[in-house]
DNA sequence: AATCATCTTGGTAACGTTGTCATGCAATTG
DNA sequence: CAATTGCATGACAACGTTACCAAGATGATT
């Protein structure tokens, strides 16, 4: 008699463990062949006839255990392939393992090279990242900080400087170490690490003008959800303002970036202002797209429009013209916000200011 | 008079040792003014004027409460900002919101989507993802598992089929649901989603041949560090041989993916085999890679040299030449895991074929 | 009027660890 | 040699919550 029904796998009938149990479960209602419960220190103890609380000093190398307990324990650890369960340890000893991480978006390049940063250090460390993704939204990312901090994570990465007050109280409560990565233009809760995107801007803005550039334009989307952004624009514009070459225009897409949206955004803006000679983009996807379009349409770059990116996305390596843009160091971000993060218990809260570069590419 | 309660954690008027402990501790030299310590349920019901269990009732919206009785819980609760201790819920319930997820990279954009699908239907309902990164290690990957295990998750999202048997039998013991992703050809431990590396292979191969190559080439990178990458290059050789046009030669590079290493190891596979007159890659940044190299190199692309792609990044739309390659649907894949991963526990393991699309581009 | 089901609340005992003592024993010391 | 130290182990009570059972209150049913 067949159990399953719905599988397309033709194969399933091996190695299907599960079913075993569903078929010993039917025989009687009260009669429950134990399924491999998993096991206790209690368990542990008993098979190697020592007390529980010996069993956990030896599984967390605490000092002063002699070499036959341990050997033991070991034995028994294994004969039972035991696991610690770590629900009760954390909520014993009120610490865990566990890093809080809350960005604003997993489709972006940006944040997911951030992550890898964070998780290389963290792994090392025997932590891990438990994720949450904000979406852009400060009542989200509240309700998201609340429900991990419920878990009493050792420490917590927020992405960027402007959270809802009440987040900073409920760290606070805990009284975990918190890192607040990408920008340090501002005054954190805890520890920041990033570039200050105002000087990346203003870089940018001087850069293009050192260029020769002097009808400049700008190109965003999603309607620049990330404040910063918005912050580094409205700092570019100044800039250029104060060099006597101010900004042409502007255009800042609904949707949310890619290289396409950069392509259309980049069509309407030079459609609107003719004059431009040049555009600075919020991030590679989009200037990407603005060169692809380029070259779709002939435009000469860099003579005819200058194409400047941000952030220095590999693609951006091996187009056939280099993209220029401002690089900025995420992976090393996630790196350095989770080492942040490990020292801070010693050595206090920091900002630490992981500068950018300017990639005088090609296509400028 | 009044005892000054710095903490919230004084017991009420009934048997409570600990108060006579700050008593004796409010007249003892080394008197702290701690900070105000997380609120328990113990100090809501206090503050509320009801029991425990009611209160823990009220946070779990559990039925049959009265509307007087959730007022009052709910005040004090916020009051307090009492936030509840997942930790002791989960430890006692034998259940959490947490999903352990074990992606072998994280600089992969195919993960960060497919981890981006999952994250965006975990969150409506309330679970979190728990991350860890095998590094395409098997023997790294069971232990990311085993200590992820330790906390009890409610479910396992995995990559791939081939895992250490360790790990079916690990999760076997706490019997959650599993999802592995990405492949579904072979025999899963529990359910699966993803697309059929095979015929995905052997469908390019058709493509390929059907729009008249003949000689044509293979690049991958990594060393093919996940093993489908591996089998699905095989499987496409075995298609062309089959054809009657077989694989004219191949070259995988030490380096991971990016599109650099693509146009570089584009340069030397046609060096090393100057009747080519198409290449499949690996991946899509491989093939952009290779489809730059094209660009300044003055091939022309598709007469010369088609490039074919995997898995559709948005990029490969706003080139030039819109990419051609085989779409995957990555952040549906990671979708369909979550859900096949609540469902689980009502249906039992599906496995699920998300199919994928030849997209007929420009660059063949 | 007695019985029974239903709704609402509370008391108690876990869940599986670890912190804090306490204890026994060997090694050191003046 | 008594006194002191250090090491190795154990007993017990938490950590903060929820499962389980009990019980009073209410209303419906016979």
């Amino acid at each position: 008699m067949q159990l399953t029904t719905l599988s397309i796998n033709n194969d399933s009938v091996v190695n299907c463990p599960r079913m075993i149990y569903n078929l010993s479960m039917t025989n009687g209602s009260n009669l429950r062949f134990h399924k491999p419960a998993r096991a206790t220190l209690k368990d542990v103890a008993n098979l190697a006839g020592v007390s529980e609380i010996s069993v956990s000093r030896v599984m967390r190398d605490a000092p002063n255990i002699s070499a036959s307990l341990r050997e033991k324990v070991m034995t028994a650890a294994n004969a039972l392939s035991y696991t610690p369960n770590r629900l009760a340890g954390a909520l014993k000893s009120q610490t865990s393992n566990q890093v809080a991480v809350v960005l604003p978006s997993m489709s972006n390049i940006v944040f997911s090279s951030v992550l890898d940063g964070i998780e290389s250090v963290l792994s090392k460390h025997g932590l891990h990242a438990v994720l949450g993704v904000s979406e852009y939204d400060s009542q989200r990312e509240l309700e998201v900080v609340r429900e991990l901090l419920a878990w009493s994570p050792m420490g917590i990465i927020l992405t960027g400087l402007h959270q809802d007050p009440a987040v900073a109280g409920m760290i606070g409560q805990l009284d975990i170490p918190v890192v607040q990565i990408m920008d340090i233009d501002g005054s954190p809760i805890g520890s920041a690490v990033g570039i200050s995107q105002n000087e990346a801007a203003s870089a940018a803005a001087d850069y293009l003008y050192a260029k020769g550039y002097r009808n400049i334009g700008y190109v965003g989307a999603w309607r620049e959800k990330p404040d910063r952004s918005r912050a580094r624009r409205l700092t570019f514009e100044k800039r250029l303002a104060a060099l006597g070459s101010p900004l042409i225009g502007s255009y800042i897409s609904d949707d949310r970036s890619s290289a396409s949206v950069g392509s259309s955004a980049t069509a309407k803006l030079i459609e609107m202002h003719p004059e431009l000679d040049c555009i600075f983009y919020a991030n590679d996807d989009l200037a990407l797209g603005g060169l692809f379009y380029a070259m779709r349409s002939g435009i000469d770059v860099p003579t005819e429009l200058g194409v400047m990116g941000f952030n220095g996305i590999d693609i951006g390596k091996a187009t056939p013209l280099l993209l220029s843009g401002v690089e900025t160091p995420r992976y090393e971000m996630g790196q350095e916000a989770a080492r942040l993060l490990l020292s801070s218990k010693f050595e206090g809260p920091q900002v630490k200011d992981l500068s950018f570069k300017i990639i005088d590419g090609e296509t400028t």
